[in-house]
DNA sequence: CCAATATTGTACCAATTAGTACAAAAAGTA
DNA sequence: TACTTTTTGTACTAATTGGTACAATATTGG
Protein backbone atom coordinates (compact mmCIF):
# COMPACT_ATOMS: atom_id res chain seq x y z
CA UNK A 1 0.00 0.00 0.00
CA UNK A 2 2.44 2.69 -1.09
CA UNK A 3 3.20 3.87 -4.44
CA UNK A 4 3.35 7.55 -5.85
CA UNK A 5 0.53 9.87 -5.12
CA UNK A 6 -2.28 11.14 -7.26
CA UNK A 7 -1.31 14.57 -8.43
CA UNK A 8 -5.25 15.49 -9.39
CA UNK A 9 -8.07 15.64 -7.04
CA UNK A 10 -10.40 12.72 -8.45
CA UNK A 11 -13.66 14.65 -7.58
CA UNK A 12 -12.79 17.57 -9.33
CA UNK A 13 -11.17 15.89 -12.21
CA UNK A 14 -14.57 14.12 -12.86
CA UNK A 15 -16.52 17.49 -11.94
CA UNK A 16 -14.89 18.77 -14.87
CA UNK A 17 -15.46 16.08 -17.02
CA UNK A 18 -19.41 16.31 -16.26
CA UNK A 19 -18.83 19.93 -17.22
CA UNK A 20 -17.72 19.10 -20.84
CA UNK A 21 -20.36 16.15 -21.10
CA UNK A 22 -22.95 18.82 -20.23
CA UNK A 23 -21.83 21.41 -22.43
CA UNK A 24 -20.45 19.72 -26.09
CA UNK A 25 -22.55 17.18 -25.11
CA UNK A 26 -22.22 13.40 -25.29
CA UNK A 27 -20.81 12.36 -28.63
CA UNK A 28 -18.73 15.85 -29.18
CA UNK A 29 -17.05 15.57 -25.98
CA UNK A 30 -13.25 13.66 -27.62
CA UNK A 31 -11.01 12.03 -25.24
CA UNK A 32 -8.69 14.76 -25.36
CA UNK A 33 -11.62 17.67 -24.47
CA UNK A 34 -12.04 15.60 -21.34
CA UNK A 35 -8.37 14.75 -20.99
CA UNK A 36 -7.96 18.85 -21.44
CA UNK A 37 -10.33 19.52 -18.76
CA UNK A 38 -9.39 17.21 -16.43
CA UNK A 39 -6.13 18.15 -16.01
CA UNK A 40 -4.92 15.18 -16.75
CA UNK A 41 -2.81 12.99 -18.77
CA UNK A 42 -3.62 9.43 -20.94
CA UNK A 43 -1.58 7.39 -18.39
CA UNK A 44 -3.66 8.74 -15.01
CA UNK A 45 -7.33 8.88 -17.49
CA UNK A 46 -6.75 5.10 -18.77
CA UNK A 47 -5.75 3.84 -14.97
CA UNK A 48 -8.51 5.85 -13.54
CA UNK A 49 -10.96 5.09 -15.98
CA UNK A 50 -10.42 1.65 -18.28
CA UNK A 51 -13.51 1.53 -19.94
CA UNK A 52 -12.67 5.13 -21.70
CA UNK A 53 -15.07 7.31 -22.43
CA UNK A 54 -18.17 5.51 -21.46
CA UNK A 55 -17.13 4.26 -17.89
CA UNK A 56 -16.10 8.34 -17.38
CA UNK A 57 -19.87 8.95 -18.62
CA UNK A 58 -21.14 6.00 -16.26
CA UNK A 59 -19.24 7.81 -13.42
CA UNK A 60 -20.13 10.82 -14.10
CA UNK A 61 -24.26 9.98 -13.85
CA UNK A 62 -23.21 8.91 -10.75
CA UNK A 63 -21.69 12.15 -9.91
CA UNK A 64 -24.76 14.00 -10.75
CA UNK A 65 -26.94 12.18 -9.07
CA UNK A 66 -25.11 12.31 -5.63
CA UNK A 67 -24.08 15.77 -6.32
CA UNK A 68 -26.45 18.32 -7.92
CA UNK A 69 -29.73 15.72 -7.50
CA UNK A 70 -28.91 14.74 -3.76
CA UNK A 71 -30.41 18.25 -2.72
CA UNK A 72 -32.97 18.39 -4.39
CA UNK A 73 -34.37 15.15 -3.04
CA UNK A 74 -33.68 15.65 0.07
CA UNK A 75 -35.99 19.17 -0.05
CA UNK A 76 -38.84 16.88 -1.80
CA UNK A 77 -38.91 14.99 1.03
CA UNK A 78 -38.52 16.90 3.98
CA UNK A 79 -39.93 20.16 3.11
CA UNK A 80 -42.94 21.17 4.82
CA UNK A 81 -44.87 21.61 1.38
CA UNK A 82 -43.56 19.31 -1.60
CA UNK A 83 -46.22 20.91 -3.64
CA UNK A 84 -44.86 24.76 -3.26
CA UNK A 85 -41.11 23.36 -3.31
CA UNK A 86 -41.81 21.83 -7.09
CA UNK A 87 -43.57 25.25 -7.89
CA UNK A 88 -40.70 27.28 -7.10
CA UNK A 89 -38.33 24.72 -8.04
CA UNK A 90 -39.98 25.36 -11.63
CA UNK A 91 -39.78 28.77 -11.54
CA UNK A 92 -36.41 28.78 -10.92
CA UNK A 93 -35.40 26.72 -13.95
CA UNK A 94 -36.93 29.39 -16.38
CA UNK A 95 -35.03 32.22 -14.11
CA UNK A 96 -32.68 33.72 -17.04
CA UNK A 97 -30.45 34.52 -13.57
CA UNK A 98 -30.17 31.13 -12.68
CA UNK A 99 -27.10 29.07 -12.17
CA UNK A 100 -28.94 26.20 -14.60
CA UNK A 101 -28.43 28.05 -17.57
CA UNK A 102 -29.17 26.79 -21.28
CA UNK A 103 -27.55 23.27 -20.78
CA UNK A 104 -30.56 21.59 -20.63
CA UNK A 105 -31.08 18.51 -18.45
CA UNK A 106 -27.68 16.22 -17.99
CA UNK A 107 -29.83 13.17 -18.49
CA UNK A 108 -32.67 14.15 -21.02
CA UNK A 109 -29.55 15.67 -23.27
CA UNK A 110 -27.55 12.06 -22.68
CA UNK A 111 -31.06 10.21 -23.53
CA UNK A 112 -30.91 11.91 -27.13
CA UNK A 113 -27.60 12.31 -27.89
CA UNK A 114 -25.81 8.42 -26.79
CA UNK A 115 -26.15 5.84 -29.14
CA UNK A 116 -24.80 3.26 -26.95
CA UNK A 117 -27.74 1.16 -25.55
CA UNK A 118 -26.24 0.74 -22.43
CA UNK A 119 -25.67 3.80 -21.73
CA UNK A 120 -28.78 5.13 -23.12
CA UNK A 121 -30.86 3.32 -20.55
CA UNK A 122 -28.91 4.50 -17.66
CA UNK A 123 -29.74 7.91 -18.48
CA UNK A 124 -33.29 6.78 -19.47
CA UNK A 125 -33.93 5.02 -15.94
CA UNK A 126 -32.60 8.53 -14.12
CA UNK A 127 -35.26 10.29 -16.21
CA UNK A 128 -37.84 8.56 -14.84
CA UNK A 129 -36.19 8.19 -11.35
CA UNK A 130 -37.08 12.24 -11.54
CA UNK A 131 -40.34 11.58 -12.33
CA UNK A 132 -40.76 8.83 -9.31
CA UNK A 133 -39.00 11.17 -7.14
CA UNK A 134 -42.17 14.19 -8.08
CA UNK A 135 -44.38 10.73 -7.62
CA UNK A 136 -43.40 10.43 -4.36
CA UNK A 137 -43.19 13.97 -2.93
CA UNK A 138 -46.81 14.53 -4.26
CA UNK A 139 -47.96 11.25 -2.47
CA UNK A 140 -46.72 12.99 0.71
CA UNK A 141 -48.11 16.15 -0.11
CA UNK A 142 -51.86 14.37 -0.34
CA UNK A 143 -51.14 12.77 2.91
CA UNK A 144 -50.58 16.24 4.54
CA UNK A 145 -53.43 18.07 2.21
CA UNK A 146 -51.54 20.50 0.17
CA UNK A 147 -52.06 18.58 -2.91
CA UNK A 148 -55.67 19.37 -3.42
CA UNK A 149 -55.86 18.09 -6.95
CA UNK A 150 -57.82 14.52 -7.46
CA UNK A 151 -55.43 13.97 -9.79
CA UNK A 152 -53.61 10.53 -8.63
CA UNK A 153 -49.81 11.68 -8.20
CA UNK A 154 -48.31 9.08 -10.10
CA UNK A 155 -50.30 10.43 -12.59
CA UNK A 156 -49.20 14.29 -12.02
CA UNK A 157 -45.43 13.28 -11.05
CA UNK A 158 -45.46 12.01 -14.55
CA UNK A 159 -46.94 15.23 -15.83
CA UNK A 160 -44.12 16.96 -13.59
CA UNK A 161 -41.35 15.08 -15.46
CA UNK A 162 -43.44 15.78 -19.00
CA UNK A 163 -43.31 19.69 -18.09
CA UNK A 164 -39.27 19.08 -16.58
CA UNK A 165 -38.23 17.14 -20.42
CA UNK A 166 -40.40 20.03 -21.95
CA UNK A 167 -39.39 23.51 -20.25
CA UNK A 168 -35.31 22.83 -20.94
CA UNK A 169 -35.93 22.16 -24.22
CA UNK A 170 -38.58 24.89 -24.77
CA UNK A 171 -36.44 27.77 -22.93
CA UNK A 172 -33.79 27.27 -25.63
CA UNK A 173 -36.11 28.22 -28.42
CA UNK A 174 -38.64 30.84 -26.49
CA UNK A 175 -36.30 33.33 -24.76
CA UNK A 176 -39.60 35.55 -23.59
CA UNK A 177 -39.44 34.67 -20.04
CA UNK A 178 -43.15 35.98 -19.45
CA UNK A 179 -44.49 33.42 -21.67
CA UNK A 180 -42.54 30.78 -20.09
CA UNK A 181 -43.61 31.56 -16.70
CA UNK A 182 -47.16 31.72 -18.24
CA UNK A 183 -47.07 28.13 -19.56
CA UNK A 184 -45.32 27.52 -16.48
CA UNK A 185 -48.52 28.89 -14.31
CA UNK A 186 -50.52 26.76 -16.47
CA UNK A 187 -49.12 23.31 -16.34
CA UNK A 188 -48.78 23.88 -12.71
CA UNK A 189 -52.21 24.69 -12.02
CA UNK A 190 -52.92 21.27 -12.88
CA UNK A 191 -51.41 20.28 -9.25
CA UNK A 192 -54.75 22.65 -7.76
CA UNK A 193 -57.92 21.63 -6.83
CA UNK A 194 -59.69 24.82 -8.61
CA UNK A 195 -58.71 23.08 -11.77
CA UNK A 196 -61.22 20.36 -12.74
CA UNK A 197 -60.41 18.05 -15.86
CA UNK B 1 -26.00 21.70 -70.90
CA UNK B 2 -25.47 17.54 -71.23
CA UNK B 3 -23.29 15.66 -69.19
CA UNK B 4 -23.61 12.49 -67.77
CA UNK B 5 -27.24 11.81 -65.82
CA UNK B 6 -27.59 11.26 -62.21
CA UNK B 7 -27.50 7.75 -61.48
CA UNK B 8 -29.43 8.39 -58.09
CA UNK B 9 -32.50 10.36 -57.22
CA UNK B 10 -31.86 13.38 -55.32
CA UNK B 11 -35.13 13.12 -53.20
CA UNK B 12 -34.93 9.75 -52.16
CA UNK B 13 -31.22 9.91 -51.37
CA UNK B 14 -32.28 12.84 -49.18
CA UNK B 15 -34.75 11.41 -47.62
CA UNK B 16 -32.06 8.46 -46.74
CA UNK B 17 -29.76 10.49 -45.00
CA UNK B 18 -32.66 12.09 -42.99
CA UNK B 19 -33.67 8.86 -41.57
CA UNK B 20 -29.80 8.43 -41.10
CA UNK B 21 -29.82 11.56 -39.09
CA UNK B 22 -33.02 10.84 -37.43
CA UNK B 23 -32.22 7.73 -36.18
CA UNK B 24 -28.11 8.06 -35.08
CA UNK B 25 -28.15 11.58 -34.83
CA UNK B 26 -26.38 14.42 -36.15
CA UNK B 27 -23.26 13.73 -34.67
CA UNK B 28 -22.99 9.74 -34.53
CA UNK B 29 -24.15 9.77 -38.61
CA UNK B 30 -20.49 10.11 -40.04
CA UNK B 31 -19.88 10.50 -43.79
CA UNK B 32 -19.58 7.38 -44.39
CA UNK B 33 -23.19 6.30 -43.15
CA UNK B 34 -24.96 9.12 -45.22
CA UNK B 35 -22.89 7.66 -48.23
CA UNK B 36 -24.17 4.40 -47.93
CA UNK B 37 -27.65 4.76 -46.29
CA UNK B 38 -27.55 7.69 -49.79
CA UNK B 39 -25.93 5.06 -52.02
CA UNK B 40 -23.55 7.13 -53.74
CA UNK B 41 -19.64 7.51 -53.81
CA UNK B 42 -17.98 9.95 -52.39
CA UNK B 43 -17.70 12.07 -55.80
CA UNK B 44 -21.27 12.36 -56.24
CA UNK B 45 -21.54 13.67 -52.71
CA UNK B 46 -19.20 16.40 -52.68
CA UNK B 47 -20.25 17.29 -56.17
CA UNK B 48 -24.00 17.74 -54.57
CA UNK B 49 -22.79 18.59 -51.25
CA UNK B 50 -19.82 20.64 -51.36
CA UNK B 51 -20.15 21.96 -47.87
CA UNK B 52 -20.46 18.63 -46.38
CA UNK B 53 -22.19 17.49 -43.61
CA UNK B 54 -23.27 20.51 -42.39
CA UNK B 55 -24.74 21.30 -45.96
CA UNK B 56 -26.52 17.85 -46.01
CA UNK B 57 -27.90 18.53 -42.77
CA UNK B 58 -29.77 22.27 -43.46
CA UNK B 59 -31.17 20.79 -46.67
CA UNK B 60 -32.33 18.29 -44.37
CA UNK B 61 -34.23 19.87 -42.34
CA UNK B 62 -35.59 21.87 -45.57
CA UNK B 63 -36.50 18.83 -47.10
CA UNK B 64 -38.62 17.82 -43.18
CA UNK B 65 -40.54 20.72 -43.30
CA UNK B 66 -41.13 20.57 -46.75
CA UNK B 67 -42.31 17.08 -46.79
CA UNK B 68 -43.17 16.03 -43.29
CA UNK B 69 -44.45 18.69 -41.63
CA UNK B 70 -46.12 20.34 -44.34
CA UNK B 71 -49.18 18.24 -44.13
CA UNK B 72 -49.61 18.98 -41.20
CA UNK B 73 -49.67 22.47 -41.20
CA UNK B 74 -52.23 22.27 -44.08
CA UNK B 75 -54.28 20.35 -41.89
CA UNK B 76 -54.16 22.50 -38.97
CA UNK B 77 -54.61 25.47 -41.41
CA UNK B 78 -57.77 24.52 -43.25
CA UNK B 79 -59.89 21.46 -41.39
CA UNK B 80 -63.06 22.89 -39.48
CA UNK B 81 -61.53 21.70 -35.80
CA UNK B 82 -58.18 22.93 -35.14
CA UNK B 83 -58.55 22.09 -32.03
CA UNK B 84 -59.47 18.46 -32.43
CA UNK B 85 -56.95 18.03 -35.07
CA UNK B 86 -54.35 18.81 -32.10
CA UNK B 87 -55.76 16.60 -29.64
CA UNK B 88 -56.20 13.65 -32.57
CA UNK B 89 -52.27 14.08 -33.31
CA UNK B 90 -50.84 14.38 -30.08
CA UNK B 91 -52.48 11.07 -29.24
CA UNK B 92 -51.42 9.71 -32.72
CA UNK B 93 -47.74 10.63 -31.17
CA UNK B 94 -48.18 8.16 -28.66
CA UNK B 95 -49.79 5.54 -30.04
CA UNK B 96 -47.12 2.20 -29.97
CA UNK B 97 -48.44 1.67 -33.41
CA UNK B 98 -48.00 4.82 -34.96
CA UNK B 99 -45.34 5.31 -37.29
CA UNK B 100 -43.83 8.20 -35.80
CA UNK B 101 -41.66 5.34 -33.03
CA UNK B 102 -39.16 6.27 -31.04
CA UNK B 103 -36.83 8.75 -32.87
CA UNK B 104 -38.05 11.82 -31.26
CA UNK B 105 -38.65 15.07 -33.03
CA UNK B 106 -36.08 15.62 -35.72
CA UNK B 107 -35.41 19.69 -34.41
CA UNK B 108 -35.60 19.03 -31.43
CA UNK B 109 -33.54 16.24 -31.10
CA UNK B 110 -30.80 18.43 -33.72
CA UNK B 111 -30.81 21.17 -30.90
CA UNK B 112 -29.93 19.06 -28.41
CA UNK B 113 -27.03 17.17 -30.37
CA UNK B 114 -25.41 20.11 -32.45
CA UNK B 115 -22.79 21.84 -31.03
CA UNK B 116 -22.11 24.38 -34.51
CA UNK B 117 -24.25 27.63 -33.55
CA UNK B 118 -26.16 28.09 -36.83
CA UNK B 119 -27.24 24.83 -37.45
CA UNK B 120 -28.27 24.33 -33.71
CA UNK B 121 -30.34 28.26 -34.34
CA UNK B 122 -31.42 26.45 -37.48
CA UNK B 123 -33.03 23.69 -35.66
CA UNK B 124 -34.23 25.81 -33.13
CA UNK B 125 -36.07 28.39 -35.16
CA UNK B 126 -37.83 25.60 -36.76
CA UNK B 127 -39.26 24.92 -33.39
CA UNK B 128 -40.49 28.38 -32.94
CA UNK B 129 -42.12 27.46 -36.02
CA UNK B 130 -43.92 24.71 -34.55
CA UNK B 131 -45.16 26.36 -31.89
CA UNK B 132 -46.60 29.49 -34.26
CA UNK B 133 -48.16 26.74 -36.65
CA UNK B 134 -50.14 26.07 -33.23
CA UNK B 135 -50.29 29.90 -32.05
CA UNK B 136 -52.12 30.25 -35.74
CA UNK B 137 -54.37 27.36 -35.41
CA UNK B 138 -55.72 28.26 -32.03
CA UNK B 139 -56.44 31.54 -33.38
CA UNK B 140 -58.69 30.42 -35.68
CA UNK B 141 -60.18 28.49 -33.55
CA UNK B 142 -60.31 31.08 -31.01
CA UNK B 143 -62.53 32.87 -34.08
CA UNK B 144 -64.11 30.09 -35.03
CA UNK B 145 -65.48 29.35 -31.21
CA UNK B 146 -63.77 26.11 -31.14
CA UNK B 147 -61.08 27.11 -28.90
CA UNK B 148 -63.24 27.74 -25.39
CA UNK B 149 -60.27 28.40 -22.94
CA UNK B 150 -59.82 31.78 -21.89
CA UNK B 151 -56.17 31.74 -22.00
CA UNK B 152 -54.59 33.67 -25.33
CA UNK B 153 -53.45 31.25 -28.79
CA UNK B 154 -50.47 32.63 -27.96
CA UNK B 155 -49.67 31.17 -24.32
CA UNK B 156 -51.69 28.34 -25.34
CA UNK B 157 -49.53 27.85 -28.50
CA UNK B 158 -46.74 28.01 -26.84
CA UNK B 159 -47.61 25.19 -24.13
CA UNK B 160 -48.56 23.01 -27.55
CA UNK B 161 -44.81 23.43 -28.25
CA UNK B 162 -43.57 22.43 -25.02
CA UNK B 163 -46.28 19.38 -25.03
CA UNK B 164 -44.89 18.17 -28.30
CA UNK B 165 -41.25 19.01 -26.63
CA UNK B 166 -41.85 17.13 -23.41
CA UNK B 167 -43.68 13.81 -25.02
CA UNK B 168 -41.07 13.55 -27.49
CA UNK B 169 -38.76 12.57 -24.34
CA UNK B 170 -41.51 11.59 -22.15
CA UNK B 171 -42.24 8.51 -23.85
CA UNK B 172 -38.81 7.37 -24.27
CA UNK B 173 -38.90 7.09 -20.69
CA UNK B 174 -42.36 6.06 -19.74
CA UNK B 175 -43.55 3.03 -21.43
CA UNK B 176 -46.93 3.29 -19.89
CA UNK B 177 -48.93 4.27 -22.61
CA UNK B 178 -52.10 4.69 -20.35
CA UNK B 179 -50.12 6.98 -17.97
CA UNK B 180 -48.87 8.85 -21.30
CA UNK B 181 -52.45 9.36 -22.10
CA UNK B 182 -53.46 10.94 -19.14
CA UNK B 183 -51.35 13.35 -19.09
CA UNK B 184 -51.98 14.13 -22.41
CA UNK B 185 -55.57 14.57 -21.66
CA UNK B 186 -54.94 16.96 -18.55
CA UNK B 187 -52.75 18.65 -20.77
CA UNK B 188 -55.34 19.40 -24.12
CA UNK B 189 -57.53 19.82 -21.43
CA UNK B 190 -56.02 23.68 -20.82
CA UNK B 191 -57.56 24.07 -23.90
CA UNK B 192 -60.92 23.93 -23.09
CA UNK B 193 -63.09 26.51 -20.95
CA UNK B 194 -64.42 24.62 -18.32
CA UNK B 195 -60.86 24.24 -16.88
CA UNK B 196 -60.32 27.87 -15.30
CA UNK B 197 -56.88 28.40 -14.08
C1' DC C 1 -18.68 11.13 -84.47
C1' DC C 2 -16.59 14.63 -82.08
C1' DA C 3 -16.76 18.35 -78.59
C1' DA C 4 -18.59 19.94 -74.42
C1' DT C 5 -20.44 18.95 -70.02
C1' DA C 6 -21.75 16.70 -65.87
C1' DT C 7 -21.47 12.52 -62.93
C1' DT C 8 -19.15 8.67 -60.98
C1' DG C 9 -15.81 5.68 -58.65
C1' DT C 10 -11.37 5.18 -56.84
C1' DA C 11 -7.16 6.23 -55.15
C1' DC C 12 -5.12 9.03 -52.18
C1' DC C 13 -3.95 12.36 -48.30
C1' DA C 14 -3.60 14.73 -44.07
C1' DA C 15 -5.45 15.02 -39.61
C1' DT C 16 -7.42 13.27 -35.73
C1' DT C 17 -8.85 9.61 -33.05
C1' DA C 18 -8.88 6.10 -29.15
C1' DG C 19 -6.07 3.29 -26.91
C1' DT C 20 -1.44 0.76 -25.50
C1' DA C 21 3.26 0.24 -23.86
C1' DC C 22 6.58 1.44 -20.98
C1' DA C 23 10.11 3.80 -18.64
C1' DA C 24 10.60 7.46 -15.26
C1' DA C 25 8.98 9.30 -11.00
C1' DA C 26 7.33 9.50 -6.32
C1' DA C 27 5.82 7.75 -2.57
C1' DG C 28 5.99 3.94 1.57
C1' DT C 29 8.53 0.15 3.88
C1' DA C 30 11.96 -2.84 5.59
C1' DT D 1 19.58 2.21 0.73
C1' DA D 2 17.03 -1.07 -1.81
C1' DC D 3 12.53 -2.97 -2.92
C1' DT D 4 7.60 -2.57 -3.84
C1' DT D 5 3.73 -0.19 -5.38
C1' DT D 6 1.18 3.21 -7.81
C1' DT D 7 0.94 7.21 -10.75
C1' DT D 8 2.55 9.92 -14.53
C1' DG D 9 4.01 11.52 -19.08
C1' DT D 10 5.40 10.35 -23.56
C1' DA D 11 6.00 7.89 -27.51
C1' DC D 12 3.79 4.98 -30.39
C1' DT D 13 0.28 2.34 -33.13
C1' DA D 14 -3.58 1.33 -35.72
C1' DA D 15 -7.87 2.77 -37.36
C1' DT D 16 -10.99 6.04 -38.97
C1' DT D 17 -12.07 10.39 -40.33
C1' DG D 18 -13.45 14.15 -43.77
C1' DG D 19 -12.10 15.73 -47.91
C1' DT D 20 -9.51 16.23 -52.63
C1' DA D 21 -7.84 14.89 -57.20
C1' DC D 22 -8.60 12.93 -61.24
C1' DA D 23 -9.33 9.74 -64.84
C1' DA D 24 -13.13 7.11 -66.66
C1' DT D 25 -17.84 7.29 -68.06
C1' DA D 26 -22.23 8.70 -69.93
C1' DT D 27 -24.98 11.85 -71.83
C1' DT D 28 -26.53 16.10 -75.31
C1' DG D 29 -25.75 19.05 -79.09
C1' DG D 30 -23.43 20.39 -83.28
Amino acid sequence: MAGRPKIYDEEKALDSAIEVFWKKGYENASAGDLLKAMGIGKGSFYLAYKGGKPELFEKSVKRVVDHHLRGFWDILENCPDPVQAIKDFFFLLIDPASPVGQRGCFFGNAVLQIEDKTLKKMAASQLHLIGKAFTDALKRAKKAGTLTSSQSPEVLGLHLLNLWNGIHLTKMVEKDTAKLREILKMNLSLLDSKVKI
